[in-house]
DNA sequence: ACCTGAACACCGTTCAAGT
DNA sequence: ACCTGAACACCGTTCAAGT
């Protein structure tokens, strides 16, 4: 009797205690460790000792460790302010694409979860609806807005994936002068031109080749007037 | 003295046995793992159970696990074969870009390690050059080729990561009609334009989904002239 | 030179119990 | 409803030893 009243107590009050996190918290813990420490870094039990706490209290807020990833992907797009409407849709995608750019460059051991992680939140969805709108500005519509999209988007992470896994790429912390070095190390005979980019790749820097290879290619986007 | 001679006599004989797989062999067995039951099921101990030993005699071979996965990579792209020059510029870059695209399509599972992992190895070179080769014949050189090049590998891996990762991805297994319904049911005054292309997705197929923005993307492309 | 078993530190997660 | 410790199956890798 006693005990019973006490769980009705408890079920009210002690047992619908709030939660010890929020999601923001996971987000922002899970983001600083991978910032600081690289992919590799993020486990249950890292993540866990990071907020104070023991591996299983996570379960409570995270399906498993997949899940864990995706906060990762939401903490990086959340950065994202979809910058004012204004100028035409040229402009507008393009102001877009270096906002998003700017982010993922500020988060470079989080790139390949965004690149290969699936997620649906909000944070995601306005980001895509954002290009989306820019395109249909620009008089793009069903297929062809689908297939100017994807081709958006597919420049996009893959702008910032090669920077970060391409043949030109630098590991981290290792200096891009050796990374060139090695590439000239290469026969020149059986690969002159990337004895030429390696060359050109000393003297530029990413930011600007980002800039010229989307201007470029947005000049190129035009929908096909069917 | 006996055991000596003995000792001699293994260094060069048992002692340098020839080694119990190929690279070729390792590549193959890894990659049929990742194909038959996806990335995660790739460890060192299941590689070795495939082949039929134990965990430790793949050290012989493979210096550690991140190399695991560039056997896979390199697994990947040897299987691109670099098609016939011929035809202008642009028509090889399509070839040599439709070629790469119908090989990642062969290995779904296997991309994302192909977007992320660095591999030196001659398979990935190769392709690279003759990715140059193609934009060197169209005019491009030095930092524009560096741009150009940039711009057609992110393109690319963009493209299939997209597909595979994008808002209107499937995950393995599961109808490309539920994840359209799962977009149509998010609220369409806030995103319009993501029902619009789900619509179209319905109705399109990836294989031409790239062809056009490939040659939307290609048509678009031209050195800048200086 | 190449192979291999035992052992270790670490991981995600199930289970059962606590408030 | 949310928290948590013990325990389990699994992982990559070190070590030492074998041919």
């Amino acid at each position: 009797m006693y005990l019973n009243r006490r769980d009705e107590r408890l079920s009210k009050q002690e047992m619908g205690r709030p939660p010890k996190f929020s999601r923001d918290q996971l987000q922002a813990a899970a983001l600083a460790i991978v910032d600081e420490q690289g992919l590799g870094a993020l486990t249950m039990r890292s993540l866990a000792a990071r907020l104070g706490t023991g591996p299983m209290t996570l379960y409570n807020h995270v399906a498993d460790r997949a899940d864990l990833d995706l906060l990762v992907v939401d903490a990086v797009l959340a950065e994202v302010t979809v910058p004012r409407r204004r100028g035409g849709w040229r402009a507008r995608l393009e102001a877009i694409a270096t906002e998003l750019w700017r982010v993922m460059r500020a988060h470079p051991a989080a790139v390949p979860l965004v690149l290969t992680r699936r997620s649906r939140s909000p944070a995601v969805l306005d980001v895509a609806e954002a290009l989306l709108d820019a395109l249909a500005r620009g008089g793009f519509a069903g297929r062809d807005l689908l297939v100017a999209f994807r081709s958006v988007t597919a420049f996009l992470a893959g702008f910032a994936q090669v920077e970060l896994a391409g043949p030109l790429a630098t590991t981290a912390g290792e200096p891009a002068g050796e990374v060139i070095a090695r590439v000239r190390a290469l026969p020149a005979e059986r690969y002159p031109h990337l004895h030429d980019i390696a060359a050109a790749a000393l003297r530029s820097d990413p930011e600007a080749e980002f800039r010229d290879g989307l201007r470029r290619f947005v000049a190129g986007l035009a929908p096909s007037g069917r």
